[in-house]
DNA sequence: TATCATTTGTGCCTGATTTTCAAAGATCGG
DNA sequence: CCGATCTTTGAAAATCAGGCACAAATGATA
């Protein structure tokens, strides 16, 4: 049922003109090529070979074969070849699915320098908050939070942590007061998503280590952080919000971090994408790009020692 | 390293969506659908299917190497069957090899009904009376004596007795006599071959089954047995001649056999092919045409009582 | 919601296929 | 005429592929 070898043993007996040469340049016994050749005989039913015990001589039947084999040989191999290239090489397309807020905030503005350095490359990103199936959707790698993960057929690679930081603006603190402990949270308005409400069970660590879950309420609801995070803006109340997200507003002032002392949970983004034993090229040098814009410290926690100080308290590097 | 079935069944694979189908489709297993794809992914480095437990999915790579490979098994399957093609029906061009007398006498002049018999075949008829080497030339087919055969890569058929007949125009006998015993031959003038110094040794087996040899010798030689007929025919002396060469000038009278009464040497024309466990159709066309002409009875040896009578005499059908 | 059927993947084992080895038959070159 | 080389074959050995059983996971269904 061996084809294919049997064609390339065929073909390089007709190139070498014996049996024994072919044998000696595959590397084989010549009684195996002998039976090969005559198994593709007796399947084909039909002579290939004119033989002698000395020589051997080409049939029509066998010159003719010969030719389409030779073809097939070299498709084949050229087939091979293109897999192990594409395999190999960085180009072709790449599908990623991130999640939208993250991706607008932190993915896209540095996807330039990715593309620049595989301009074979194209990519094709798809923005969403749902979870995806990756296999079906042709998702190359996915960029999202850690509870999302739950497909057992992906390598879940950790990214950055997602410390979650307590923000208001200066104007809002300056109305309403700042909070000093997770306690005082009952008092003040609280942005929360109405979709999610696992969002809005904000947990603390103590100073002596004990945890406290505060389920936070306010009079304003909405369905994506970004909504949450300009209202917080303009003075609401109080917001939750990813450290990445609101890191240029405390540099600048225009927001402030609420109860430093008291470490919340850490999530972390992950790059999620299809285990197995051959990982493609484009799928690497994407993760690759991705560890190395994120870690060991995002961007967002570089440069200013309120954020230095923020991040070392509440997690290190993957 | 069995290239062409793992393709066969990736492909199938593709077609089916999925591995149980395509092994409820090919009658095999899901676990060896699984483990040739696995086989060949590991062979090419790359992915083909990205798969969850329940759906495969193909790569873009296995997209890529999906088309060619259907493409290749497309080949493949062409290939072997024109191979078969070519095996089963009578078309393209038969090489033959033929003494060159008996092919001008006996074979050419009813040639065409076997050319007619198959309009898609050519032939190329060779004439020599050399033997050579059936496999080096590329010969399919080659019609000769018997004691030219020597090749054990060969099939060798017989085609007719080749009854050698001593024979004298009337002219000649009228003038010298007619020989009444072998002995008799030493004062004739007995034509003979130059070049094949056993040809000139004439045995004969007596009535009394005892065999005798006679080495002619005369006053012309020649090179080939078409000079011997002609000196013959026009009274030059005796020659032994082969019975299809002389049999319509027995017919017409202007030849005479001599020495009717002694069973003289008989050998025979064969037709010989490359052995082997698989015969063209082409090959064995000719082989069946040239049986069908010459046996039982070769064409010489009919319809005449003297003919019949020597035939029956000399040999019997193959 | 819980059970069931289906799908992919893996480990182990058996059986078949294929290779190797040894030798024969045959031919070519010196 | 002898030695070297080439094809082929038969038997033994080794490799390889497939089947089975099972696990993990998922979608369908009651």
């Amino acid at each position: 049922m061996d084809r294919a070898t049997e064609m390339m043993i065929f073909v390089r007996c007709v190139e070498e003109g014996s049996f024994s040469a072919a044998a000696r340049a595959m590397d084989m016994t010549p009684s195996a090529v002998s039976k090969q050749i005559r198994r593709l005989e007796d399947r084909l039913g039909a002579r290939l070979f004119n033989r002698t015990t000395r020589r051997i001589n080409l049939t029509d039947v066998g010159r003719d074969f010969y030719e389409r084999c030779a073809r097939i040989i070299a498709e084949i191999e050229e087939a091979e070849e293109v897999v192990s290239s594409l395999q190999d090489t960085v180009r072709g397309t790449l599908r990623v699915a991130a999640t939208a807020a993250f991706a607008r905030g932190e993915i896209l503005p540095r996807i330039n320098a990715f593309l620049e350095r595989y301009p074979d490359l194209s990519l094709e990103m798809q923005l969403t908050d749902r979870m995806l199936d990756l296999v079906e959707q042709g998702i190359d790698v996915a960029v999202m939070l850690q509870e999302q993960v739950t497909d057992p057929s992906l390598v879940a690679r950790k990214l950055a942590n997602n410390r979650r930081i307590v923000v208001a603006s200066p104007d809002y603190v300056a109305r309403h007061g700042e909070p000093k402990t997770p306690e005082d949270l009952y008092r003040h308005n609280c942005l929360s998503l109405y979709n999610v409400s696992r969002f809005n069970d904000w947990e603390f660590e103590m100073p002596d280590g004990r945890r406290q879950v505060i389920h936070v309420q306010g009079n304003f609801r909405a369905n994506t952080a970004g909504a949450l995070y300009e209202a917080c803006l303009v003075g609401v109340g109080l917001a939750r919000l990813s450290a990445w997200m609101v890191a240029p507003r405390l540099r600048d002032g225009s927001l402030v971090e609420l109860l430093p002392d008291y470490v919340q949970e850490v999530t972390a983004y992950y790059v999620l994408f299809p285990q197995g034993r051959h990982m493609s090229r484009k799928v690497r040098a994407f993760v690759d790009f991705l560890v190395e814009q994120f870690t060991p410290v995002p961007p967002w926690e570089q440069d200013e020692s309120l954020m230095l100080r923020g991040y070392q308290r509440s997690g290190e590097p993957a």
